[in-house]
DNA sequence: GAGGCGTGGAT
DNA sequence: TATCCAAGCCT
């Protein structure tokens, strides 16, 4: 006897194709229907894509083609001129790969990007996901470029129960089964805005999207309970002091990050060190200089991808000829606009300082009892 | 392979 | 407010 599941049709990468024709979105690194973006922008929107929504990407990638507008611009670019052009994306380790990249790409293969995956895979910051997509959006080989989109759309599509990242395996290679000969290109731009759009992680829109009839948790209802995954428990809250030094000549103390690790290359004001049992009264003790400290009401909060920060704001002022400790720095407070800070600093800034010019960090709230 | 690594928007 | 999560990579 003939049950339903014996005769679910499956998913047709046509159907999927013929919808993107019609429903293609217009982004600034997307080429017109028919033509093939530069593998340069095409990158570049890639790296900046990675766990970033279109809406963030969007300024930074055209400030980014303004300033480098060529492979080779963005290679002979000073390191400090890319992470500042970064500043507020995130994932700094992106931008030193970018960088990286861009000079590999220009030494090592005469400034064209390689075509294939595999060598793609072997320059700075691009993973097998990014391989699949440059290849397959500005190459059209026959790639499968799998991100959270595709997970998403396949897991529901063929109702996987494997939770992710475990599932990560069979997803790429039922994937890579319905990749076009034709137009791979254009199919992973296609599954990306299907899930983007429709196939969205919450209330799809399932009746308007061109493989319903053949998406298996749809037929159960069940589409919202797929993708399965194992879920990771939140960090420790980490507690610090940061020091706002203001000079008598209008400048600020900053220092430069690490180059690894968090936030690294990025500026900052000084801090101390950041633990779940740091004592704020303590702070002085970790002060960069000696100076009139004032303890200022509230507190910085910050939330990073593993942990939540939570900073007390330490201020001073100092006299005109006050030397910046070793590795440290002062900088104008009309120039903290042309610094590498990160949102988090950038909060701490402002919580001294008030808004700061030309930025748009937000002040912090004032805490009750303060 | 599991954890480190930012930020802002939606719910 | 809390949680999720968005075109992942690296170690």
């Amino acid at each position: 006897m003939l049950t339903p599941a014996a005769s679910a049709t499956k998913p047709d990468p046509q159907d999927l194709l013929a919808w993107y024709d019609r429903h293609r979105r217009d982004l600034p690194w997307r080429a017109k229907p028919g033509v093939t973006a530069e593998p340069y922008r095409v990158w570049l929107s890639e790296i900046m894509l990675q766990q970033t929504t279109v809406a963030a990407v969007r300024p930074y990638y055209l400030k980014f083609l303004e300033r480098f507008p060529t492979v080779e611009a963005l290679a002979e670019a000073p390191a400090d001129a890319v992470m500042q052009a970064w500043a507020g994306l995130g994932y700094y380790s992106r931008a030193r790969n970018l960088h990286a990249c861009a000079k590999a790409v220009v030494d090592k293969h005469g400034g064209h990007f390689p075509r294939t995956e595999a060598e793609l895979l072997k320059l700075p910051g691009i993973g097998a996901y990014t391989a699949a997509a440059v290849a397959a959006i500005a190459f059209d080989e026959k790639a499968a470029a799998v991100d959270g989109n595709v997970e998403r759309v396949m897991s529901r599509v063929f109702m996987i129960e494997e939770p992710l990242p475990k599932a990560k395996p069979l997803i790429r290679a039922l994937t890579e089964a319905l990749v076009p000969a034709d137009r791979p290109g254009d199919f992973a731009q296609a599954v990306m805005d299907l899930g983007a759009t429709i196939c969205t992680p919450k209330r799809p829109a399932c009746a308007l999207c061109p493989w319903m009839v053949p998406c298996r948790a749809r037929a159960e209802g069940l589409q919202e309970a797929f993708p399965k995954k194992q879920k990771k428990e939140a960090g420790q809250l980490r507690k610090g002091a940061a020091f706002v030094v203001l000079r008598a000549d209008d400048t600020i103390l900053l220092r430069t990050r690490p180059p690894q690790g968090l936030l690294g290359g990025m500026a900052e004001p000084p801090t101390s060190p950041w633990e779940p049992d740091y004592e704020p009264s303590r702070a002085v003790l970790d002060a960069p200089i000696e100076a009139r400290w004032q303890r200022l009401p509230g507190t910085v909060r910050h939330v990073f991808t593993h942990f939540p920060l939570e900073l007390t704001v330490m201020f001073a002022k100092v006299s005109k000829g006050t030397p910046a400790p070793d590795d440290m720095r002062w900088t104008p407070r009309l120039q903290l606009h042309e610094e590498a800070l990160p949102g988090a600093m950038k909060k701490v800034l402002a919580h001294a300082l008030g808004d700061l010019p030309g930025g748009k960090a937000k002040s912090e709230k004032p805490v009750k009892g303060a």
